[in-house]
DNA sequence: TTCTGAGATAAGTATAGACTTATTTACCCA
DNA sequence: TGGGTAAATAAGTCTATACTTATCTCAGAA
């Protein structure tokens, strides 16, 4: 059976008014046509759709069952093509955003302000460290990451959007808390809490302090920054953590900053996607959105 | 959004698989086409369905939105076509038919031989009396119309299958209930019970009295066979009716046949449609059924 | 690195799909 | 018996569809 959508059409028009003129002019055309898209359906489907007795036009029984097949396709198309147009605005659609743990004090922000303005978006936030979120990216899972530095080796396009200084903090009762122009060698006796493995933080820590030759002392591994700061408020050692992190700490006074030579560790936060990703208009807009922000924050800390 | 069936075809295998090598390869295609396909439908669409990446293939959200249509369209499609397979034979679909009410006698036995060679088949029996029947004819309403001889005026496809003797009709204890030969004229004083006007027995009663100048009396008008048959029976008077009608009575003797000169007045019953009418395979199976009857029926008695 | 499998692209073709205008046929009504 | 309306038929045109083969690109694995 090899109909086609058009004959579809044709057919509910004439099935609609009863009659090949009328749905002709309905549709534009010339009765002719109509007439020919008819006939073309029934000789493929082998069966009369319509009788002509006298001069009305009927249904056969045959048109009468394909008429509600024909309604129920029609109505889908034009369903699918209704979705379709909403998926082609920005403001509409599912956007999957997954974040690095450490991104989570201002992207949820970000977020909340993007959904304000586009309330038809349906976004789902996902925040893991970075090592899972890489796994994520692989499978294809979010749409946009927000991450640190992305590793070369998976296909990803990448725009850093924000300044992420790393810096280590100290309980405010800690010896050095007042010190100034903290050398790294002056913290070789100092323990560090660090997080998790697979954490972006202590990747870039880890780095650091290998660059500069600095065997520093683990006192304690935690999972999730908000457990580093706990255990660092507690006494359990120094950490380093991003400087977003700790903001609202910091004012309190329940932690402090150390000013340690070499640091902050200055590195940057990203907006990633795989290439070959299809961005959809909502999440290229929420991308731009991201960069725009991240631009607007660092003019006003200029 | 001008989209092709096949499109949507070629979307689901390549969704199904997500692959369109793997795609082409159930469709009997080259790779190509299927990429050409995709490609058309994405851009008439104007999104992307699929989204490449490293080596795998995911559908878009819009793909996904795409997709179930599709699954229904393409579900629809077929139960069409299945449903068009079953109208194409002769033992399923929809019967209608209408019948004089005279026929009813055999016609209802008619029926349930048929229903029962074909047991697939809805039939709907429709018994009324000749003149209704005509406007039901008028309307479309039935396949085909068991009844008298049609009229011309109609346009009616029509062919006899049965005679349809008339005779008169009388109570046993009639006094010429046992009378030979007897003249139309002897009836001057008899009263003839007569069914409701706009039945065919009725008009052909009429017409046959009056091309014989004999003024009946109408003792009474009765509303269907059933009726005028008690009528007779209870001495309200002479009865014309089809001799199917009767046959029961005669053989118990509640009723006999009147020896009238020129009687039976010799009619025949018709299967008939309206010109133009498309006959489903099940409605000219059960025309010729009827004809077959007919003929078997006519040997029997010669 | 090279090889392999998968998809994209290019170029070309046959065909049938979707129309048109002009004309004929058929019914119904006055 | 014509006149009007509606559908069928005929003939022709144009273009998009649905393919093909050949070639190129690219990601991932050996």
């Amino acid at each position: 059976m090899h109909i086609t959508i058009r004959q579809l059409q044709v057919f509910e028009a004439v099935a609609r008014h009863l009659s090949y003129t009328r749905a002709a002019e309905e549709l534009h055309l010339t009765q002719p046509a109509v007439s020919m898209q008819i006939k073309q359906m029934e000789s493929s489907i082998g069966l009369p759709m319509f009788e002509q007795i006298g001069k009305k036009i009927y249904l056969t029984q045959a048109g009468d069952a394909m008429l509600v097949h024909a309604r129920t396709i029609m109505r889908h198309l034009e369903a699918a093509s209704e979705e379709m147009n909403d998926l082609r605005g920005e403001d509409s659609g599912r956007l999957r955003v997954a974040i690095a743990s450490t991104v989570n004090y201002f992207a949820t922000q970000l977020l909340a302000d993007f959904a304000k303005e586009n309330p038809a978006v349906e976004i789902s936030l996902d925040v893991t460290n970075r090592e899972s979120l890489l796994s994520r990216l692989e499978a294809n899972l979010p749409d946009l990451a927000l991450m640190g530095k992305p590793p070369a080796d998976l296909d990803l396009v990448s725009e850093s959007f924000m300044d992420n200084p790393l810096i280590v903090i100290a309980s405010p009762d800690h010896p050095l808390a007042n010190a100034r122009r903290i050398a790294l060698a002056d913290l070789a006796e100092a323990h560090f809490v660090v997080r998790e493995p697979g954490s972006g933080t202590r990747v870039a820590m880890e780095r650091f302090f290998s660059d500069q030759g600095f065997p520093y002392q683990k006192s304690m591994e935690l999972m999730g920054n908000e457990a580093v700061k706990q255990g660092v408020e507690a006494g359990l050692g120094l950490a380093v953590v991003s400087a977003h992190t700790v903001e609202k700490e910091l004012t309190l006074q329940r932690l402090v900053e150390l000013d340690v030579d070499g640091m902050p560790i200055m590195r940057r936060w990203y907006v990633a996607y795989r290439k070959g990703k299809r961005l959809s208009p909502t999440a290229e807009a929420f991308r731009r959105f991201v960069i725009a922000a991240g631009a607007r924050r660092s003019e006003l800390s200029t």
